[in-house]
DNA sequence: AACTTTACTTGCAATATGCAAGTGCAAATA
DNA sequence: TATTTGCACTTGCATATTGCAAGTAAAGTT
């Protein structure tokens, strides 16, 4: 995971190249429903993901600029993640995937009211979505 | 690859269990555009896929119902791959990668007209793509 | 019959993943 | 002040996956 070279100019390749894997866009999809992480935060999340690959997945996407890190206004021993800008446009992304698999997989009733909502007003909810997260 | 369980319900995580990796959805993009591949057009895309490695990914995306094979009609030496209505659905989620993508890097000029249609009217873009691929 | 094309398979070295344990610093507690 | 706890990683190592090169088998071509 270390090399991540530019395979092609094609849109999906160069996304994938930054965060096509397992991990990556768990992460990001923990920044987007609570704002702000710190690394303990992460590994509670219920797909257990192992310390070491977390820490070289934060790395690649603070190179990559998908994400920070921010003093904890409690404590200096606690780091605080958060999405860029870059980051938080990966929201309709997201949205996408959550209606992709909620078409053909069961999912919890939390993640379909969410959708519910989406499928109301799709832009409306992004540009909220958006709002909230970059502020 | 191929143990692929399921590491919690969300819809991002069961999305990721499928198709998370570098290489899945570049298969599904050469699908996008030229609506049949054969094992040969895969292998001659620009990020040079390694055939063991193609292999298994047709064989998990056949499994997992995002393809299916085809006879060719002028040989039978010959093995067409085409999406499914489920592997079809994921349309809109290249859109947006595509999209973001275009905002983050730079990308070929023909991909820059596709997006350029897609902003004009995006619903109806993903309407047309769709009807066309299931055809 | 020999050669080529097509779709894979196989062997193996290099890399990445996952688990468990360890480290170092800050903060809380005794 | 000394000690323990919490937090963010790091390290070691076994296992799994990737990537490269070469090989195989069935079909089509000359």
């Amino acid at each position: 995971m270390l090399k991540s070279k530019k395979r092609s100019d094609c849109p999906i390749s160069s996304s994938l190249d930054i965060w096509g894997d397992k991990w990556s866009l768990l992460i990001i999809r923990d920044l987007m429903d609570a704002k702000e992480c710190t690394y303990g935060d992460f590994l509670k999340s219920p797909e257990k993901i192992a310390t070491n690959i977390l820490a070289a997945r934060l790395q690649n996407l603070e190179e990559n600029k998908l994400i920070e890190k921010l003093e904890h206004p409690d404590s200096k021993a606690k780091v605080l993640y958060k999405l860029t800008r870059k980051g938080v446009d990966l929201v309709p992304v997201m949205i996408e995937i959550s209606l992709w698999a909620e078409k053909y997989f069961s999912i919890p009733e939390d993640r379909k009211a969410m959708l519910k909502e989406v499928k109301k007003d799709k832009a409306g909810f992004i540009k909220a979505a958006i709002k909230e997260l970059v502020s």
